[in-house]
RNA sequence: GCUGCUAUGGCUCAGUCGGUAGAGCGUCGCAUUGGUAGUGCGGAGGUCACGGGUCCGAUUCCCGUUAGCAGCUCCA
């Protein structure tokens, strides 16, 4: 396969190169508009990437579109790819570059165009009749994309932002040859089945209503689910010199305009009156956190001080970002306070990150790390913004972790660090983060003493591990595909007697697992043995006990691995000791 | 919130070109006492999300609301 880089150059690369695949995906997407230019002629054209699988194009129909014309689309795309049309690359002055745009009514391509500099000379791209300012790379012809398959439809912004015209954004997909397209869709349609909403539900770990969107319920499995990622929480930060504290759920509207809440957050915060006064239901625990912090003066040797709360949270979400535990209205935050000297930031930063990178190594997550700079409307001093911004990249250069860098996109009163775990079907979601916060032990007016007999401000960290407990849920769910290790399974053995006969000498088994302190259930029901194992086999636990005549005879168990399949009969002390189960 | 789509028994889904609905699984009852993916027979269970409109008649068509799905924007 051989692309077309923007300089006109033609490169030699497979589709299994990363460069090859945007180049592919580019062209498909050139297609794509091509095809829609040829059955709609007066549609807008928006822009058209390559993404990370696939490519997208933003259109402005002059109608209302939806995804029953996929299917003629496809069809025109496919005659477009029988053309084979060569893909040529030329170049253009800037202002005939504009001319050429006008003429056709691209009005968004034309404003492209005019925000490149004078004089520069544009890359474009043309296959067949349609033409494209465009900075590559591409395949040299259309006849290379020989499967291709549109996705979905969905509205996009003009350039991301709100407050522009909504287009109309195309999806699709494609490859080289059908094989690796049914390959693609095979592998989607697997990664739905491990859907944390799918399994949540088959699993009975949560559940979401109507009559409450976004706050979630959680049933007795799931239950277990989250005390058990709680108490492994509660035993790493007592390990880590945190101490744990619990602020109130609902707190008076002075503390809220104190902590700038009330002016900038009032949309997102659920609140109330009581006795003539208002009260908002917290959305965030660090003005409680700053409370307690001035209870009492502190001095600079009692730094840092790290407080840790799990606090539950309710945020006004906005209706269309809703999405099972991954996006919810009320959550669990594992949220922790850290107070500290200027001198303490990168150390501080540096024990966080080690916890977090702890944490998400014991699941076997991978993860990605951004760092967030300072945005345009900050608050604080340059020096503060400095000393901080790079204690964070300090500590992360340190420990050797690679991360991206959002210049501008840190909190107004302080720069971050995001953790970022994937979702099934490759959806990224932001875990934990570490906050770095000018703003509010200015506005608590916080202090400590120092050495010197003086009056310091202390530097604040906001933190959170997990991020919020349901979203990591999620993500856990998703992850192991609902097969919980040993130690967070909400049920880790199922015990199944083969008739009820058997049923007296199972629940003995399961008192003695019980004494052992594991967690099991029997299976008592009047069925066969083979779909009980069936049914425990959906639940995906971790092992399954069959007990019969021969096993209530030598007093052992029939055990079966969810990983390791037959083990045969042994004791129950025997399979105990057998286990591994790795907390902490 | 925005764009598009969706809403039928506990679950998964058929169906009605407008004449008040069906399957499989599950559940309940009876029989079956079973050895690793589904024993047989019988029963119960739905004002087809909610509110309007059109029509002799709406679950089916139209409008609105609510909730969900994909994406955008925002975020843990």
């Amino acid at each position: 396969m051989k692309i077309i880089e923007k300089n006109g150059n033609k490169t030699e690369v497979i589709f299994a190169e990363e460069m090859g695949k945007k180049a592919f995906w580019h062209t498909s997407a050139h297609i794509l508009a091509q095809a829609v230019k040829r059955l709609y002629p007066d549609t807008k054209c928006a822009i058209g990437p390559a993404i990370a699988e696939g490519f997208y194009y933003d259109f402005e129909f002059g109608f209302e579109f939806s995804a029953d014309r996929f299917m003629e689309i496809e069809k025109e795309m496919r005659k477009i790819v029988k053309e084979n049309l060569p893909v040529v690359y030329s170049t253009m002055p800037k202002e005939e570059a504009l001319k050429y745009m006008e003429e056709k009514g691209e009005v968004y391509k034309t404003e492209l165009i005019l925000e490149l500099p004078e004089n520069e000379e544009l890359s474009f791209f043309s296959q067949g009749e349609y033409t494209e300012v465009c900075a590559g790379p591409h395949v040299t012809s259309t006849g290379a994309i020989k499967a291709l398959k549109l996705l979905s439809v969905a509205g996009a912004y003009w350039r991301g932002n709100e407050k522009n015209k909504m287009l109309t954004r195309i999806y699709g997909i494609s490859f080289p040859n059908a094989e690796l397209l049914e390959e693609y869709v095979n592998r989607m349609e697997e990664a739905k089945k491990r859907d944390h909403r799918k399994l949540g539900k088959e699993l009975g770990l949560f559940t979401l209503l109507d009559e409450g969107p976004g706050f979630p319920f959680f049933l007795p499995k799931g239950m277990v689910l989250k005390n058990l990622l709680i108490e492994y929480w509660r035993k790493l930060h007592t390990r880590e010199g945190y101490v744990e504290v619990a602020t109130p759920m609902m707190l008076n509207r002075t503390l809220w305009e104190t902590s700038g809440h009330w002016e900038h957050y009032k949309e997102n915060m659920y609140t109330t009156t009581i006795d003539e006064a208002d009260f908002a239901i917290k959305p965030m625990n660090c003005p409680g956190g700053m409370l307690v912090y001035k209870m009492e003066p502190h001095s600079y040797r009692d730094l840092p001080l790290r407080i840790g709360e799990l606090g539950l949270v309710h945020r006004h979400e906005k209706s269309g970002q809703l999405h099972g535990l991954m996006r919810v209205r009320c959550f669990t935050q594992d949220d922790a306070h850290i107070f500290m000297t200027k001198e303490q930031i990168e150390e501080e930063i540096k024990g966080v990150v080690r916890l977090i990178d702890e944490v998400y190594t014991k699941f076997g997550f991978t993860y990605h790390v951004e760092l967030s700079t300072r945005p345009e409307n900050s608050i604080g001093s340059d020096k503060d913004w400095e000393v901080a911004t790079e204690g964070l990249r300090s500590a992360l250069n340190e420990l050797g972790l690679s991360y991206v860098v959002n210049e501008g996109d840190g909190a107004f009163y302080g720069p971050k660090i995001d953790f970022h775990l994937e979702d099934s079907i490759g959806r990224t979601w932001q875990c934990g983060t570490i906050q770095l916060d000018f703003q509010l032990p200015q506005r608590f007016d916080a202090e400590y003493t120092g050495a010197d007999g003086k009056k310091h401000r202390p530097i604040m960290i906001h933190r959170v591990v997990f991020g919020s407990i349901e979203r990591f849920i999620g993500i856990l769910t998703e992850h192991f595909a609902g097969k919980f290790p040993f130690w967070l399974s909400p049920v880790q053995i199922k015990i199944l007697p083969i008739s009820d006969k058997f049923c007296s000498y199972a629940k003995e088994v399961e008192r003695e697992l019980q004494q052992q302190g594991l967690r099991c259930e029997t299976d008592v029901r009047d069925e066969k043995i083979g779909y009980k194992i069936r049914c425990a086999r959906t639940e995906r636990v971790p092992y399954i006990f069959v007990v019969g005549e021969k096993e209530e005879s030598a007093k052992m168990v029939a055990v079966r691995g969810r990983e390791e399949g037959d083990l045969g009969c042994m004791e129950i002390r025997e399979f105990v000791k057998s286990i591994v189960c790795d907390v902490v």
